[in-house]
DNA sequence: ATCGAACCTCCAAT
DNA sequence: AATTGGAGGTTCG
């Protein structure tokens, strides 16, 4: 009999977990249909190689799991989640303006994640010119078909796979599982690490510019999913990835004929006007103003 | 240098 | 019921 058991994960900062989950950072949270005298609103994913249950309760996370590995889920979620981010400290930092203010009160105790960087690396090849459904479907076929089988106490389910495994697939395979033309980036993508010519988990030892530059030498990376990698992965609080939403929000907000500044410039831009956790800041616009967008678009 | 179009696929909106 | 347009972007001409 394996033992189960709750344990909670003290924030003594604000965190907002179902928002965190569900921000356009990961694209494998489930939540699950399942109520107990803790909570419920149970959300399952998988970290690394380890597929993990989290509530949230006040400001307790709760982390349900096999007493067993309570000790490396503890400390792998709490990474996971940037539970020692000093939000406050980072809140003051960015406040600098009514909108983003107003945005922070919100959604206050929204992260960042600190995700493994080549499962981010890739899920977000497969974000370009794509919805968020697919997104989440091609991340779960890739795993169910390439991936590691593990068995835990809750059942099966696979691992995202290596690039090892996604190199062996070939690109013909990745193809038939729906990538399209993103098919080929990620098979470059796993040629470059396995090959050892871009690892992009070696990347987090690295500084931004250094990173950025090596990442945006992949096929099918931009400046954009670049940006996405590290932030979401890389521990980089600095990038600020634009996409369509952040563009429309500056452009709302900051940009206009007054401050004209090109496409090209806006990242550099919001960089340097927001400083050093303008990637956090970068979470707040875009997640606002997404979630605002069945309203106007 | 800069700027549209094309790119795979799926599906909601005509 | 068939067709078109677009989706959290990048590349190619």
């Amino acid at each position: 009999m394996v033992s189960i058991n709750k344990y909670t994960l003290k924030s003594i900062h604000p965190y907002n977990l179902d928002e965190t989950l569900y921000s356009g950072q990961s694209f494998k949270w489930v939540s699950l249909d399942i109520s107990n005298d803790i909570s419920d609103n149970w959300h399952q994913g998988i970290i690394d190689n380890r597929r993990v249950r989290l509530a949230q309760s006040k400001n307790n996370i709760y982390l349900w799991t096999a007493k067993k590995y309570a000790d490396q889920d503890i400390s792998t979620v709490s990474s996971y989640l940037r539970l020692d981010d000093d939000i406050e400290k980072i809140y003051l930092a960015i406040s600098k303006s009514t909108y983003i203010t107003s945005a922070i009160k919100k959604y206050r105790g929204l992260h960042l994640l600190r995700q493994p960087p080549w499962e981010t690396l890739v899920t977000f090849i497969c974000s370009a010119n794509n919805n968020i459904p697919r997104i989440r479907q091609l991340v779960s076929a890739m795993s169910t078909k390439f991936g590691q089988k593990v068995t835990d106490t809750f059942g099966t389910f696979h691992l995202f796979p290596s690039s090892t495994a996604l190199y062996n697939a070939g690109e013909e395979s990745l193809r038939e599982l729906g990538l399209g033309f993103r098919a080929k980036y990620v098979y470059a993508a796993a040629e470059l690490d396995v090959n050892n010519i871009i690892n992009v988990e070696k990347l987090v030892n690295k500084n931004y510019h250094e990173s950025l530059d090596k990442l945006t030498h992949i096929p099918g990376v931009g400046d954009k999913i670049a940006n996405c990698v590290l932030l979401f992965s890389l521990n980089k609080l600095e990038a600020f990835p634009v996409d369509v939403w952040i563009k429309r929000v500056l452009r709302e907000v900051y940009i206009d004929a007054t401050l004209p500044i090109p496409d090209s410039q806006i990242r550099p831009w919001a960089q340097k006007e927001f400083g050093e956790y303008a990637g956090y800041l970068n979470q707040y616009l875009f997640h606002n103003r997404r979630l605002f967008k069945s309203t106007i678009k």
